[in-house]
RNA sequence: GGGCAAUUAGCUCAGUUGGAUAGAGCGUUGGCCUCCGGAGCCAAAGGCCACAAGUUCGAAUCUUGUAUUGCCCGCCA
């Protein structure tokens, strides 16, 4: 059992005993400062006013419980201090016990029941099929998959998606964009009008386009161009986008199409159950949605004046289809700048019957690209700036994934092209790479001297009683913790933080402790299970971020 | 003008239901290779948690105000 969870139950006899409910602010932490014990909670003072006794008395009789309970001596000490902490520690034997949960459940370690198998959906990137997915939308690529993953292991039922905006105005564009560039390659002498999209890559497709048809383009009418270009250049991006995210490691179970629920008359649908339940009102020859009475600072358009729906129509019927499919919650990832459009957003969630936390909305922050401290421009509208693919090709997948993940989500991050490539703990990707290579390196250099720790007797593991060995198990027993910690918060960095530490702990460990030369036969043994058992949470705290565990670098 | 967010060490940042003497990396300074991978380790210095009030046993954390910075404020997508 881990140590919180054998705290917590101990904690909760004692008090049915004295006839005190669990206080709902009670908490159990491991304390910043180790003086005070393995786990430390506030229990006393938080129910001392429903017994009428002084935090440190109250402290001082749960004590006398928790100590009466444990014929087995699980507990090596049980400590009042402050205004009425009880700090408790832990016996070695139980510590060690740790590297047999760790290695027993392998893969599935972390693994914790928090969601309760409640549905749930994340729905990021959702790029508009127009160009090429640049560095912002590969921050949000690693914070929704690795969201994802993170849920799926604090027990939630989670489904991925993006949304294809293929039916508004953008696609118009497009099709105009490569159209005007294939007129161009025809010897046409047209200019690209203002707002079209200027990138090269537009000219690419133009030219594929001329390449696949050929002559027979000059006996089409412009409909029929211009048909063609849209859809050809809508296919060929999306294409490119998929391939983009696959390197990326992302996945996505469901690609869900805007025009599809237009198409179906969802939208239409969606507006006139909205006008029937009065929410939704003419004026000025356009159709309004009442956010306000929801805490919006104004009433939002649902139809213009000219009889075109906005994207906030469709948004509405696209978020009535989520939770019609049966999610219990429905988080988003949307860049920061579109941050005030999250009380609309919120206010449609309820017009349809739902609750305002029923939607979760996570923004992410713009992310600076710069090279060796200089900034690089980025701009659409000119056509230069940096995709993920070139990002991916230069510095690699792993250092990708891993400096987008190492900041909270809804603060800028600065990613430096040549710091991401350095090998210092500037990028602690290596920092943890290496300390699960060394780990590997280890084993296959004991398996050349026969030791095979698999094998081992548990018995043997009370040779790991230094402070060195209990704090590492320690660190080990938080994995789960802080992967609650991350799925309750949907703070996708804190696994990177924790990692850090385990790979500090595990580096520290290895130069100070001689493992295969620790002379003794049954403490080699114990320290390359404890080992393996490091690299066994190496392995899953980097699956949740999408960055591979190598065994050599 | 209104709204949202931020402000923590020289730099970049953690710190989430309010807990004990506020943490990490980089940088700086000084150490560690007869030794399983030095892409590493140890140690030191470095702080008025923007500022001011308030809430209470207790505040970086909650409330209010001020300052500074970023973003948003269309019948755009």
């Amino acid at each position: 059992m881990r140590a919180r969870t054998h705290f917590q139950k101990a904690l909760v006899e004692v008090l049915s005993s004295m006839g005190v409910d669990w206080p709902e602010k009670t908490v159990i932490e491991p304390p910043k400062d180790k003086k005070f014990g393995d786990l430390a909670c506030n229990i006393a003072m938080m129910s001392s006013k429903a017994l009428g006794k002084k935090p440190r008395d109250v402290a001082e009789s749960i004590r006398g419980k928790l100590l009466e309970g444990d014929a087995d001596k699980i507990f090596s000490s049980i400590e009042v201090a402050g205004p009425g902490f009880l700090n408790v520690t832990y016996s070695p034997a139980f510590w060690q016990r740790q590297v047999q949960i760790v290695l027993d459940a392998a893969e599935d370690f972390g693994q914790c029941e928090l969601g309760k198998g409640r549905k749930v959906q994340v729905e990021f990137v959702s790029a508009n099929p127009t160009g090429p997915l640049h560095i912002g939308h590969g921050r949000g690529a690693a914070v929704g998959d690795s969201l994802a993953r993170i849920l799926r292991k604090a027990g939630f039922d989670v489904e991925t998606e993006y949304y294809i905006n293929d039916a508004g105005r953008q696609m118009l564009i497009l099709g105009m964009s490569t159209y005007t560039r294939l007129q161009q390659l025809l010897g046409s002498d047209v200019e690209l009008p203002e707002d079209c999209y200027k990138g090269d890559y537009i000219i690419d497709l133009a030219r594929e386009i001329q390449d696949e048809h050929g002559d027979a383009l000059r006996s089409m009418s412009e409909e029929e161009l211009e048909s063609i270009c849209r859809q050809h250049a809508m296919t060929r991006i999306l294409d490119g986008i998929k391939l983009d995210l696959k390197t990326f490691r992302v996945h996505h179970d469901i690609w869900f199409s805007e025009k599809s629920l237009v198409d179906a008359g969802k939208v239409e649908k969606t507006l006139s159950d909205l006008t029937a339940k009065g929410l939704a009102f003419e004026k000025d020859g356009a159709l309004w949605f009442d956010t306000e009475r929801y805490g919006d600072d104004k009433n939002r358009v649902l139809r213009k004046s000219s009889g075109d729906l906005t994207y906030f129509a469709s948004d509405i019927a696209y978020h009535d289809d989520k939770y019609k499919r049966g999610f219990d919650l429905v988080v988003d990832i949307w860049g920061a700048d579109h941050h005030g459009y999250v009380p609309r957003m919120k206010a449609a969630v309820q017009a349809l019957g739902k609750n305002a936390d029923d939607l979760e909305v996570i923004l992410v922050q713009l992310v600076n690209l710069l090279r060796a401290g200089k900034q690089i421009a980025m701009s659409t509208r000119s056509g230069e700036f940096d995709t993920l693919s070139d990002v991916c090709a230069e510095v690699g997948v792993d250092a990708a994934r891993f400096m987008f993940l190492s900041r909270k989500s809804d603060s800028h991050l600065d990613f430096d092209l040549e710091l991401a490539k350095e090998r210092s703990m500037d990028n602690p990707v290596y920092y943890v790479q290496y300390a699960h290579a060394r780990i590997c390196s280890l084993k296959a250099k004991a398996a050349e001297q026969g030791i095979k720790p698999s094998q081992v007797d548990m018995a043997a593991l009370t040779g790991l009683d230094t402070e060195a060995d209990i704090d590492m198990l320690r660190l080990l027993d938080q994995f789960p913790d802080t992967v609650e910690s991350a799925a309750k918060n949907l703070g996708v960095h804190q696994i990177g933080y924790y990692l850090r530490d385990v790979a500090s702990s595990l580096h520290r460990y290895y130069t100070l402790n001689p493992v295969l030369t620790a002379g003794d036969a049954s403490l080699v043994t114990s320290r390359m299970m404890l080992l393996e058992a490091v690299a066994q949470v190496l392995r899953n705290g980097l699956e949740l971020m999408g960055v591979s565990a190598p065994d050599r670098m």
